[in-house]
Order: C-alpha cells, then structure tokens, then sequence
RNA sequence: GCGGAUGUGGUGGAAUUGGUAGACACGCUAGAUUUAGGUUCUAGUGCCGCAAGGCGUGGGAGUUCAAGUCUCCCCAUCCGCACCA
C-alpha cells in the first residue's frame, strides 16, 4: 500500500471499476426494495456552482447508503435545458441557444463523472429534447380535452422600447433591465392550467408526506382556503347614475357595519370607466391610472409601494343600511386578487385603517375589544375577534354568531352568498420566449383555437433562429408560425416549470418512444427522497405535486403524491469584498484574490489585494454569486484536493439544511482528516497481521475501543439513516479515529490481539464514511484485503454487546448548578445515587447550613439537590 | 407589505425527549520532530478571576427543581411572493 494519499489516482481507478462494472445502472426488480432518491436537476448554466455540488453530495451519500443498507436504488440525472439565460447568451455571444445549451451539458456532465456521483446514466434527457417535450405537447392537449386549459387576459410586464415581454426578474427598479425605459404594464391573452381545482387537494395531501413542516406550512399558507361571504355593493357616480354593481369578497362579515369606504384596483372597469366619463375626477383619476400602471406586477413590487389612493366620485350604497361610502381607486388593491375591489372596514384592518388615517375618512368600530369596550383605535385597527358592537340588530352577536346571521341578512336580499375561496390562483403557462417547448395549438382564419392533434405533434423547435432583444423569434418565422389556408401556429412557449414538473416520473422510462410513462413508473414512484433547495420550496413543488395528480387522473400512475420524502437543503455562502467603483456602484473581489489579516485571535481586522496592496471591504457572507463575485470553482477545488475532499468538506461544514459557509481552511482540514485515514490504515497493515476478533478476550482498553467503534456505528446509522445530519455522521467517525490513534499510541501496535480490534475499527471507518468519500473507501477496502468491492458490501452491523458498560458517570447539580461528577454502577438504584450523591465534598460544602428540600434524580443522568436557607 | 426560517466561543458547528452548554473541526498559543507531494505529533484554548467562584446560547420578561430547548414581546439577518430557475 502507498504511503501516501493519492487523490487523482485512486478517484480515476474507483470510477473506471464503477464504470466498467455498471455499478449504477438501475433495473426494476419487483422482489427487492426499492429506493429512488432524486436531486432537483440543474440548469445547464455553463458550469456546476457549490450548490449544486452540494445538493448532489447529499444525493449521492443517501443513495450510496440505501443501497449498502440492501434497497435496489435509483439516482438518475438530467438536465432542466429551457429558459431565458440561453436566450441571453445568444444575444449576447452569437451562438444559438441549442448549441449554447448542449455545450453546457456536456462540460457539466464531465463534472458530475468526475465528482463520482453514482448516477444511472443511461436514464439521462435534457428537457429540450424533442423526445421529451413531446409527450408535454401530448399531454397538454388531452388537458385541453379534459377542460382543464383556458385562455384569458393577464397582465404582463411591457418594454415599451425593446417591444417585448419582460420577465419579473428582467425589471429593475421599475424599469427593463436592457433598456432601461419604464416598463408598462399590458393586457394580453395566456394560456392557464386550472390548478385551483386541485386546491382542496393540494392542500389535503401535504398530511400524507413527510416534508419539513415549514415547507407544508408555506404551500397551505400559498393556497390559503379562507370561508367568507362574497357581497355586492350598489353604485352611482357623481351625477347620481346607476353603475355595475361592486362585487366584494370578505373573510370579515362580522365587521361589515363599520365599513366606511369601498377601495377598487386602478385597473378596476369601474376606475377606468370613472376616470372616462367623470368630469369632476377624470383628469386627475386618468393620470392616476397611469400611475398605477408603471413599474413592474410582481407582488413584492405593488405590496411595497407607498399606499395610494383617489376618489372616483363614486358611492356605494351600504347592502345592509343603505348608507352611502365613497369609492375609491387605490394602488394597493390588486385587480387579480379576488374581484379586484375591497370593502373597507378601517376600525378593524389594519391596512384600511392606514389608508383612512392617511385620507382623512371616517374610522367606526363595530367590535367590542375583550372588555366589552368600545377598542382603543388611537394607535391602530383592532383586528381581534369580539362581540359585535354599534351593529344594529346584530349586537351582541361573537364571530361565528355574527357571521352567520349578517351571511343570510345578506342573502335574503340577494345581496350575498357565503363562499369558501383561495388565494391560490390559475398557473399561466405561456412565455412569449423562444427557448421554450412550443405549445401546440393552432388558430384559424375565422377565430378557431384548436389543439393540434396526435398526428401534428410533437411540435419541434426550430433550432436555426436568430434571436434578439425584441419580441419573440419564433413569431418572426412564418416558416414555423404559417399553416397555410389561414391557419397560424400558437407561438407562445411553456413556462419552464412545466417540464420539471413532471420528469422525475420520466426517469423511470425515459427510453420509452411510445408513451409518455410506462408501468415502470409505478415501479420507482413516489421519489422517496427528493432533495433541493428551500427556494423551490413552494412553486416547483405545488406545480410538480399538482402535475402528478393530473397523470393520476389519466390513469399513468397509482401514487397521489410525487416525492415521499422532501429535504431543503440551504445555500452555499461566502465572504463578499469590494471597492468602492468610480461610478457610483461597487466593484466586486473574489475571495480567492483576497489576503485578510487576523488578529491574534484569528479575527479579521482588514483585507487587502496582493495585486496592488490596497485595502478592500469586507461585504459581509452572502450566497454565492457572479454579481457579487463570491463564487469559488468546485472544478478547482477538485483539481487541488479531490472529489473526496470537496464532498467530506461539504456534508461536514454544516447541516444540510442550513446554510454552508464556504472556507478554504476548512476544506483543508477535511482533506487532513482523510490523509490521516489514509496513514492510519497504512501504519495498521504495516504492523502486522492480526489476530481473529472472536477469539481474542479482550482487555479493558480494546473492550473501550470496541465500545467506541459500535457506538460509531449506531450514531453515524442513526445520523445518516433517520436524521440526515451528516455532519454529525462525520464527526463520529472522527472520534472513532481519534480514538483509534489514542489506543495504537497507548498498546503494543504489533499484538495480534490489538490488530484484531484495531482491524474492526478501521473496517468500519471505511464502511461508514463509503457513502461520503466513495473512492477513498473503494480503495482502503480493497487494502484491507476484500475481494468484493465496498460499493456491494452491507452496512456495519451493530454489536449491542460492545455497547454494554460497567459504571456510568452522574452529575451533581445544587440547585441546578454543578457541583461534582461522580461514577455510579450503570444499574444502581435511585437511593443508592442520591446516598452517593450526598457524600461528595464538594456537594457537602454547597449544602452546609441550608436545609435539603427535595432531590431530583434523573436515572443515568444527574442528581439536583435543592436547598432552602 | 405578506408568508417561512435563522441567531450558541475568535470561526463553522454539537447538544436528537426540558436534564453536564461548546462534541467534531478550523483558527490561535506553546513545545517537539522533520526540512517540501500542501508536514506530523504533544499540550492548551468560552469570558472574568491568583483562587474559591461568578458570568455565559441576539435583547427583554415568564413557566420550571432544571431552559440553547417551552411561552410572550422586541431586534437583526436570510429565503419566497406566481414570467429567474
């Protein structure tokens, strides 16, 4: 055996014998247990960042370990190949987005081989593949045959400059990020999906699976089904003419005495028709619609705008008194929430009541506070629930009482019915991209909109294009858009997310040309583990789990939810630096380039550039990205130290679901640990051949050595299997070798009895980290003499016998502070203990003079002894 | 703004069921060995204090024999918000 760790040869070997011997290469086999484990596919952005090494670490590390625990595992790999950066790249370089995209995979893909994932590579499909966009294409139209598919006007982001659509992400401060013009917002006709007739369900089924409970709390809070009492107000306008009437939604009927105003969308028919026809208001409501219509549709963009608001000249007429409330158009109401108008009770809400303080209009509560008190309103709306006050008839009602009889008043009258409602809205599926799978639908010359048929699929992206900054290619081609006689070919492309919504079900037949899935899929599915981050923790999820209930219903699989088992795993981080830029803005440092300067206690006190030798800022830990330069290469660290280092750094530096905060020393340290492993086995093979553990009666030190290395054995089980906490798993494994290093330091290293027990110790450090540093545990396994290779031999065994121990040691607590340590047998009773207990000095000395008033003993824990003076 | 999370030594983190706060690692200090395949080994290292001891898990209150862990309030940071993926 080599002296030396030698990462490069030994990874090179292990993936050629993977390779060689199809290691990974799943097959369905009814008789065995079977395990899918799937890491969330990446982006072919160019090159693999640390996040996706590290989701694909813990992927890898769950699969590798199912399997030794017996399971038939599958880990496939793809890749999510549609979306804008490729657009973006082929306008800025030249190149066409295919080419772009598949260069990608390729070099992304030699990563993946070379940080020895043991992926089943024979299953792997880029999205863009028209093999897999097809059955998509397929799908949609039986979706449209089902009544599920629908098209509407939806608001979209407008580039009045580069006449295009732009996505969220591409407005800037209100403006689009390439021309820089203010964006606008526009009307145009999209195709959505009804998830919303899924929404009880997609609520109901997050009991079934076993996701962290902050991910079901964020997709039911998404959802978010609300009982209330849809409403109408009657309208005049300022002449006194009667309007529409104003249809109003509220979880809060309880309160609809102490509504003092009604608020609609600026985008509201009854704002616009207000601002066309209102001699008193139309100017000024004119230029406040305007207003409202700049800047961009994100939610986060209107729900943090300053509240505005503007009078119609309307009122509306109260349903119940008929009293009469001004109607006002305001920005913070959105025309697609609900019916895009609100009734306004500011003594109770308190964004009403912010409005009605700002605007001057009257503030009257209807609901007692918890005193029976008319509520203080001086500070802010009371929003508890409460007996009904200043309500007419309806005083002295609480919630339920007062939601009930206001519901029916209102329904007698034909004025309102009570209605359940979510926030969850219809999913838009149409891009005016290029880059995108085409959604197969054709117009007529007399207004047809039709599906295109089985025949006419799969509708191929033209991969020749010319693509720039305005409007979409594809619309530019009449060679793809012309049909002939009058028919236009749909340009519009699918959202992106609807490919990742459903190739995980694809993995499991992925070289079916016939179908869509085949009965493999109910094989694999569910995903048992799925893994990713917690940024995808409510879109791509609700839209894979609603995709999956759709193929459930067209009978292609039997399961009702796609991933069993979900783990969010947390962002790579790193330090930030810069300096300021001569044009306002800040230039950005890689760590890497940095040289910072500690203190004796190892504190940053300053950074500099070695390049120049003047300072730069510390910027403070912030995810990993290009714009603020903070990336470190995995491909670098790799060529440096190893696959086995980067992935032992990754899984031991934090837990998997929180952050990880990248550190060069620490990469190095776990790249120490595995050459003293490395040496440890070396040193133990060199010493001599040891003796057969079961014939060996063992002395106190190798009985503690053992002890030690089951109890390794039963944590690391226990951190990988159940709690997913690798970095816990590691640490043991460490103090195992630590261990270890003590006792071969401490006894005779060439006693045949001692190898025999250091033998064990050293197997089972390879056996227990062969999921985590795979080609480092190949090789020591071989060292050791096996013939089989690790990636076939079963996770350690766990000897309860090993564990057992003669005395345990008890802490002391006076008054719940510590005051000794003390050895007690394992199984002495509890008045042996506390007599124990009682005769320590330095618990004499603590108990001197006060009176004992209790004792706690918590059995192989502790003894707290409480005093009173 | 709304929804979800996080906060523990100089640093990353551990403490799984309310029961010894700081496992493991990095860094730092001292010593030894070696002088080059990113050395290795030993000892020390939460803070204050000579010590006894006291203090200590973002801040403030509370429950308990006992709180990092439970409850309430506050602060800071991060993620998502429907066209980034």
């Amino acid at each position: 055996m080599d002296a030396h760790y030698r990462p490069s040869e030994i990874e090179r070997d292990a993936q050629q014998y993977w390779h060689k011997h199809q290691c990974f290469k799943a097959v369905e086999d009814a008789s065995r247990e079977k395990f899918y484990c799937l890491s969330m596919f990446p982006y072919p952005s160019g090159k693999l960042h640390m996040g996706h090494v590290r989701n694909y670490t813990i992927g890898d590390v769950v699969s590798r370990f199912q399997r030794m625990q017996g399971k038939n595992v599958l880990q496939p790999m793809g890749w999510d190949a549609f979306g804008m950066p490729a657009e973006n790249a082929a306008i800025q370089n030249q190149v066409p987005p295919a080419q772009w995209t598949y260069d990608n995979i390729d070099y992304m893909r030699r990563q993946l081989k070379a940080l020895g994932f043991a992926y089943d590579w024979d299953r792997e499909f880029a999205t863009c593949d028209s093999d897999y966009y097809r059955w998509e294409q397929w799908f949609f139209t039986k979706l449209v045959e089902k009544g599920l598919v629908y098209k509407k006007m939806s608001t979209v982001n407008w580039d009045p400059v580069d006449q295009t659509v732009l996505a969220n992400e591409q407005v800037i401060d209100g403006c689009g990020w390439r021309s820089g013009a203010p964006v606008e917002r526009r009307e145009i006709p999209l195709w959505f999906l009804k998830i919303t007739d899924y929404a009880d369900e997609l609520l109901a089924d997050l009991e079934e699976v076993e996701w962290p409970e902050q991910v079901k709390t964020m997709q039911r809070n998404w959802i978010s089904k609300s009982r209330g009492v849809e409403l109408s107000f009657a309208v005049n306008d300022s002449a006194g003419g009667e309007c529409e009437p104003l249809s109003v939604y509220t979880t809060r009927p309880d309160t609809l005495l102490g509504v003092t105003y009604v608020a609609v969308a600026a985008d509201h028919p009854l704002a616009k028709s207000a601002a066309e026809h209102s001699s008193e208001h139309g100017s000024e409501l004119a230029a406040f619609r305007e207003e409202c219509a700049r800047g961009g549709t994100s939610e986060a963009d209107m729900a943090t705008r300053d509240k505005k608001g503007l009078a119609t000249g309307h009122t509306a007429i109260h349903p119940l008194t008929g009293k009469k409330v001004p109607v006002y158009a305001a920005n913070f109401v959105l025309m697609e929430f609900g019916t895009g108008a609100v009734m306004a009770v500011p003594a109770h809400d308190q964004r009403d009541w912010e409005f009605a303080t700002a605007y001057g209009l009257p503030i009257s509560p209807v609901i007692a506070d918890a005193d029976g008190n008319t509520p203080d309103l001086t500070q802010g709306a009371y929003v508890e629930h409460g007996t009904l006050i200043n309500s007419g008839e309806f005083d002295g009602l609480d919630f339920d009482a007062a939601f009930k009889a206001i519901a029916q008043a209102l329904a007698e009258q034909g004025r309102g019915e009570v209605k359940t409602q979510y926030r969850l809205r219809d999913w838009g599926i149409a891009r005016q991209r290029y880059w995108g799978a085409p959604i197969p639908v054709k117009y007529g010359p007399d207004g047809q909109t039709v599906p295109l048929t089985d025949d006419e699929l799969p509708v191929k992206l033209p991969m020749e294009v010319t693509v720039d900054a305005s409007g979409s290619p594809l619309k530019k081609m009449p060679e793809f858009s012309e049909l002939g006689d009058g028919w236009v070919r749909e340009t519009d492309t699918f959202d992106t997310f609807m490919e990742s919504s459903w190739y995980y079900a694809r993995f499991c037949c992925a070289d079916n040309h016939d179908a869509m899935l085949d009965e493999r899929a109910n094989y694999w599915l569910p995903v048992d583990l799925y893994i990713g981050g917690i940024e995808h923790a409510i879109l791509h999820l609700l839209y894979a789990r609603f995709f999956h209930k759709l193929m459930r219903d067209f009978g292609m699989v039997d399961s009702d939810e796609p991933f069993q088992q979900l783990l969010t795993q947390g962002m790579v981080i790193a330090e930030t630096y810069y300096r300021p830029a001569e044009n306002g803005g800040k230039q950005w440092f890689n760590p890497a380039d940095v040289e910072v300067k500690r203190d004796d206690k190892g504190r940053a006190v300053s950074a500099m550039l070695p390049e120049d030798g003047q300072p730069v800022t510390a910027g403070g830990i912030e995810k990993m990205s290009k714009s603020k330069n903070n990336g470190v290469d995995p491909q670098s660290m790799i060529d440096k130290f190893g696959a086995d280092t980067v992935r032992l750094f990754m899984m031991f530096a934090a837990p998997p679901d929180q952050s990880l905060e990248w550190s060069d020393a620490g990469v190095e340290g776990a790249h120490r640990f595995l050459k003293r492993l490395w040496r440890q086995v070396h040193e133990h093979l060199q010493a001599g051949t040891p003796a057969a553990l079961a014939d060996v009666t063992l002395t106190e030190a190798q009985q503690e050595l053992r002890r030690k290395t089951h109890e390794t054995i039963k944590k690391a089980s226990d951190d990988i299997g159940r709690r997913t906490t690798f970095n816990t798993a590691i640490a043991a494994v460490m103090e195992l070798s630590n261990a270890l290093g003590r006792f071969t330091h401490d006894t005779d290293s060439a006693d045949p009895d001692n190898l025999a027990v250091v033998r064990e110790a050293v197997e089972t450090c390879a056996l227990l980290l062969a999921p985590i540093t795979p080609h480092l545990c190949h090789a020591l396994w071989q060292q050791l003499g096996h013939d089989q290779p690790v990636i076939d031999a079963s996770w350690p065994a766990l000897d309860e016998g090993a564990l057992a121990r003669d005395s345990i040691e008890l802490v002391v607590q006076v008054n719940g502070k510590l005051r000794a340590r003390l050895n007690a047998p394992a199984d002495a009773d509890k008045e042996t203990v506390e007599a124990l207990a009682m005769e320590d000095d330095n618990v004499k000395r603590h108990l001197d003079g006060k009176t004992v008033r209790k004792v706690i003993v918590v059995p192989g824990k502790l003894v707290n002894i409480v005093v009173g003076q």
